[in-house]
DNA sequence: ACACGCCGAGGACAAATGTCCTTCCCAAAT
DNA sequence: ATTTGGGAAGGACATTTGTCCTCGGCGTGT
């Protein structure tokens, strides 16, 4: 279902926009390809040998990690830009999470194969490379950190701004459905019955409301006030 | 109290030991210099200005981070090699986490002017940056799945695995004192007191034993059955 | 309209974890 | 040797979080 094509025009405007035009070494551009999934496709699964990376530009996509016992724990929700199979490329292992499309996706492929043939040597790729790692490192940092010290209740204040006031989602602002919320308790690592009992506090509190499918961010000030300094990301 | 040298056939022999030494490019080896801290000596602390790479190339240290509300968590201990001031060298900011000496420690330590002057083009040098933050990354989400996935009892297991059999400290070959038990409990984000009940666990199960000044694993096996194939980094 | 079945919210209880405090042991000081 | 202080272990209780189950609403098919 996953459908590849070599529109150059509307690659190159993507790597305008997201100014990362002038990472890619020029050897490199005609191997590009532009790669559209559909929603709830699987860009790439857990396990699996790696041999591309992906540049997501537009939509959404959920990663999240399978344990030995089948358990599986939601990492993150990313929009552009951002990159997928970067760790996979330099440590050269298997692909280490499974990236699945929330909505339909656009991301630029490009095969390890021409990266390693035009870009692995090119200090100005290498150095878009170790920016985009080290991103990754200081947000998985934080969250560890966030995990381990705080409450259910500010993590879940936390995430609750985190997707309130996300652009991405304009038409939905404030509002997050019951499979949303089911994907929260399990990013934030916790049950779902829980997570439904700090939101009952939240609604006692007029933070929060419940509707017919979900809820609806009410106060958010109030939520900040929670979080004080802390975001999610 | 900290003591910089300038001992090239040290610095060099360090270089080799750990096979670092093609990855520093040869105009950047002048500006090398040997760093000895002494034990609990702070290496670096968060929120100050970095300026300064380390290579830890002996001893051990403890890397932690402090909540605005003053709360402390212990993130890592490392051995050599490992590099610290990496990250904020990437992205310019002030330092992340507080980095003290456990021992006393030997740091080859590199000034970022010296490196963005020599080695900021320099592709090896970059690969070489790239596999270390790939590898934090790496371990990084590890200990986030791990924390949100299982239980203290395996997360303590697993700790007790990990500094168990780490060939640095022979002597104590198993051995935990009272201090490095609390430190574990921070590092695993539990309470002293938890760590505590779980240690009796351990205890009457035969895979620990409390000596006067703190436990000694008696049972590898056993503890390395409880947390099956999840080990801590 | 009615019956059926699914799914989500919340009740009830159990397990995990945190907080506070008491007790006890050992070491240093007198 | 006695005292004293600190620190560590464990008891008691509170809070958080998980598991399991029930109930009710809502959509679907007839």
């Amino acid at each position: 279902m996953m459908k590849e094509t070599r529109d150059t025009e509307q690659i190159h405007a993507y790597l305008r926009t997201f100014r990362i035009d002038s990472a890619i070494p020029e050897d490199l551009k005609p191997h590009l390809s532009l790669c559209r999934f559909g929603q709830g496709e699987f860009i790439c699964t857990q396990g699996e040998p790696a041999g591309v990376l992906y540049i997501l530009v537009k939509g959404k996509i959920k990663i999240y990690t399978t344990s030995a016992e089948g358990k599986t724990l939601i990492l993150s929700f990313k929009s552009p830009v951002e990159i997928i199979g970067d760790i996979e490329y330099v440590q050269g292992g298997d692909i280490i999470n499974t990236v699945e499309a929330v909505t339909s996706v656009d991301m630029i492929g490009i095969s390890y194969r021409w990266l390693r043939k035009f870009a692995n040597d090119d200090p100005k790729f290498l150095q878009f490379l170790l920016d985009i790692v080290t991103r990754k490192f200081l947000i998985k940092s934080n969250d560890l950190s966030f995990n381990l010290m705080y409450p259910v209740e500010v993590r879940l204040a936390s995430y609750l701004l985190s997707v309130c006031f996300d652009g991405t989602d304009a038409l939905l602002q404030g509002r997050l459905s019951t499979s949303d919320l089911k994907d929260a308790a399990n990013l934030i690592g916790v049950s779902y019955r829980h997570l439904n009992r700090v939101l009952y506090q939240f609604c006692a509190e007029g933070l929060t409301e419940r509707t017919k499918d979900g809820i609806i961010v009410i106060n958010r000030d109030g939520l900040t006030a929670l979080t004080s300094h802390n975001i999610y990301e």
